[in-house]
RNA sequence: UCCUCAGUAGCUCAGUUGGUUAGAGCGGCGGACUGUUAAUCCGUAGGUCGAAGGUUCGAGUCCUUCCUGAGGAGCCA
């Protein structure tokens, strides 16, 4: 008999015989009957199964528990009881796996967030979590779907890079050279020349700039890889491994980049509202009473389009008293980009033409001499979702500023290569996966929606 | 990394100005109930009070250091 998935059969009429496995949730009754809730990850939705305790093997009933995994093969009928439409009167039930219940960690209480981050792996058996993950699952096919439609290409940048340039934060080396033994060279400094590369090599803190180096070949590429930050960021908001989504255009200004940006957050989260209405509406009853409503609005409304300019005069003009000084010049702190997004605007807003100081040397330069065309956009609840900018593609412009950053220039022959040969206007920006999760589930910590959280001090699992 | 708060049973927490044998709910276990929905009811076991020092006749409670976690800030996605 052919085993189906708990979604399909709760979807379907009753009257048959059904094959389902599963892990139990809860296991309710009295001497003489059992009411099992199964769940197979398939769906959110439990698929009640009715046994009648009589007819089956006492010790092995013994061993159905909440965490046991069991198959049952049944009738479906038309439930008897309120709750559910459909359950399975159980013919045979095979006892696949026991979970002890005096050792077993979860129990049919809610638990804390806390508690579950130290029982990661097991985490997943929640309702919360399976929502999380399945909602993970849909973003990343709806970005893949998304950028295939448009005519993007997935270009998996290297994880491994040579690069000390790529400016993001500081890295995570990549060796094997022995610890406790490192060459040492004249200079008393680490010699990686026998190292595995021949090169001191660190994990990859963005795909941009080999992101770039694609798009002014391929026309649009992006990529979706796991990202590296040895930040020692003790926030709900941070991550030392995340995934991250890089698009980068040829012949995109910053206004075509913002057209996507705001395109491409809005179709995602409209994605979700389509496609993961069981689990959006488990979280929007258990997590944040106002998931769906913010999610509907931000689908439905345009984002704010400003400059950095206009947003310090908003913020200047503001009674509020602020903890950190606001002037042209000075980068905005989280305190102004809260007011602006959840108080002045109330949407989500996109902030463009920052000071050249206080952005990344790769961003195109406005002609007045002081702005870049960087672009922030902001979200309610989780701030900066995107960074990215058009870049600077003239050589000249491009070497100055890496001159006066000091970028060494030699170790960027191949990033400069694009500009010296067929240069073009191009733009691309970084989208924080997790962020994007955090925003449409509604949960509030980023170690609740990445599957092992990698932060300072922890790598468990 | 800085600031604030917290750490007591498997989980969530209470524990008074320092005072006898450290409590509750839930979960577990045993029992009752022929249709339950976080079932209900009765009973029961379960503790190195984060760690190490210190003050005191006496410390879960006060002090010091450290560890761990959370929130805020910075860095950013």
């Amino acid at each position: 008999m052919q085993r189906e998935k708990v979604k399909q059969v709760l979807a379907s009429e009753s009257g048959r015989e059904v094959l389902v496995k599963g892990w139990v949730r809860t296991r309710r009754g009295n001497k003489n009957i059992s009411f099992i809730a199964l769940n197979d990850g398939s769906t959110i939705d439990n698929i009640q199964v009715v046994a009648d305790n009589g007819s089956f093997d006492a010790e092995m009933m013994k061993g159905v528990t909440t965490g046991s995994a069991i198959g049952v093969r049944g009738s479906l009928v038309e439930s008897q009881g309120k709750g559910q439409s459909v359950e399975i009167i159980a013919g045979e039930i095979i006892l696949y796996g026991t979970a002890d219940p005096e050792k077993y960690p979860l129990q049919k209480k809610g638990h804390s967030m806390e508690f579950l981050r130290d029982i990661a792996h097991l985490r997943f058996r929640t309702n919360t979590f399976g929502a999380v993950m399945r909602i993970r699952h849909a973003m990343a096919y709806a970005v893949h779907h998304y950028f295939n439609t448009k005519g993007y290409y997935h270009l998996h940048t290297p994880i491994i890079t040579g690069s000390d340039a790529e400016g993001a934060g500081e890295m995570f080396s990549v060796t094997t050279l022995d610890l406790a033994n490192m060459p040492k060279g004249k200079d008393g400094k680490v010699d990686f020349s026998s190292d595995f590369f021949g090169k001191h090599t660190k994990l990859t803190v963005s795909g941009q700039l080999e992101g770039e180096l694609g798009a002014l070949a391929l026309g649009e590429i992006y990529t979706f890889g796991p990202t590296f930050r040895a930040e020692n960021s003790n926030t709900p908001r941070h991550l030392a491994e995340f995934w991250m989504i890089e698009p980068e255009m040829a012949f995109y200004d910053i206004n075509d980049n913002m057209d996507l940006a705001e395109d491409f957050t809005r179709y995602l989260i409209r994605y979700a509202l389509d496609n993961c209405s069981a689990d959006l509406a488990f979280l929007n009853e258990m997590v944040d009473k106002d998931l769906l409503e913010r999610l509907r609005f931000v689908a439905d409304n345009d984002f704010i389009r400003t400059t950095y300019t206009a947003a310090v005069e908003i913020l200047e003009k503001s009674d509020r008293k602020w903890e950190f000084p606001v002037g042209w010049g000075r980068d905005l702190q989280a305190e102004h980009e809260r007011y602006l997004v959840e108080e002045h605007f109330k949407r989500p807003v996109i902030l463009t033409d920052y000071p050249r100081d206080i952005k990344a040397f790769y961003m195109k330069q406005n002609d007045d001499g002081k702005t870049v065309r960087g672009m922030d956009v902001l979200f309610p609840r989780i701030g900066e979702i995107i960074g990215g900018s058009q870049r600077e593609e003239v050589m000249e412009k491009l070497e100055e500023r890496m001159e006066e950053m000091g970028i060494p220039a030699e170790e960027m022959w191949w990033y400069l290569d694009t500009r010296r040969f067929g240069t073009a206007p191009h733009s691309g920006f970084g989208l924080g996966f997790e962020r994007l999760i955090l925003f449409v589930t509604g949960m509030s910590n980023i170690r609740d929606v990445i599957p092992f959280p990698r932060t300072p001090r922890n790598a468990e699992f």
